[in-house]
DNA sequence: CCAATACATAAGCTATCACTTATATATCCT
DNA sequence: AGGATATATAAGTGATAGCTTATGTATTGG
């Protein structure tokens, strides 16, 4: 079963990572670990206040956390966050694997 | 490795299924199979120059597909559509998880 | 205590989104 | 052919997203 409350979360994830710039910012963070605001900002071609409001929206989301250290930042992300969406993923691949009554074929389809 | 087109392909599939009533369509579709506007419109919230508007949406992302029938335009999902998402989260799970070197570890820490 | 650094927040602007109503297009039926 | 049905497309509207510049708030070091 899927609840009203769950169903808003996953669409918040889909939402927020939907936008180019704010998936980018995840990504770099998952790949390379904490990283401050600063660090976040050189390489991404948007300006030190948007990479904040971007930040402020993943960690609404639930999607990444932050931790001062004296007047940087640390941004890392939570790999929990991902939870509703990899629920939601594996629900639908699930379901089709059972329609297919064949993983292999399905998967094989998939990987077209 | 992944390509820009591959994600920009996949920044598209969260910003489609991002929005509530069209990822509410699509998931009509693949718990119901098969179905016209017209049963698609019955039991959505909006009109159905709206849901006809979404439809659209997801068929651009490749996530359905219509075919006509007399009047009627039957849409389907295409579970190939979901694959850019499946292999990102395929990726950033495997990723974690190597990192946590523990598998088992880390899909707790998901299920809590 | 004050200037500099790191970040967040405020305010405003523009583009885009999701919706509506109105209308066009395609198909069916008599 | 012509009315009815099913859907798409057009046009307009209000809300929101994402960006910018300007400024506020913490923290550091001299």
């Amino acid at each position: 079963m899927t609840t009203a409350a769950q169903n808003q979360i996953q669409s918040e994830v889909f939402r927020i990572l939907g936008d180019p710039t704010r998936r980018k910012l995840f990504e770099r963070l998952a790949r390379e670990g904490e990283l401050t605001v600063s660090a976040l900002t050189v390489g991404s071609k948007v300006s030190q206040p948007a990479v904040s409001q971007h930040l402020a929206a993943l960690k609404l989301a639930g999607l990444v956390s932050d931790r001062r250290e004296g007047r940087a930042i640390h941004y890392s992300v939570k790999p929990e966050g991902l939870k509703p969406l990899v629920n939601w993923v594996e629900h639908y691949t699930q379901f089709w694997a059972d329609k297919f009554d064949n993983l292999e074929a399905f998967l094989n389809k998939m990987d077209n």
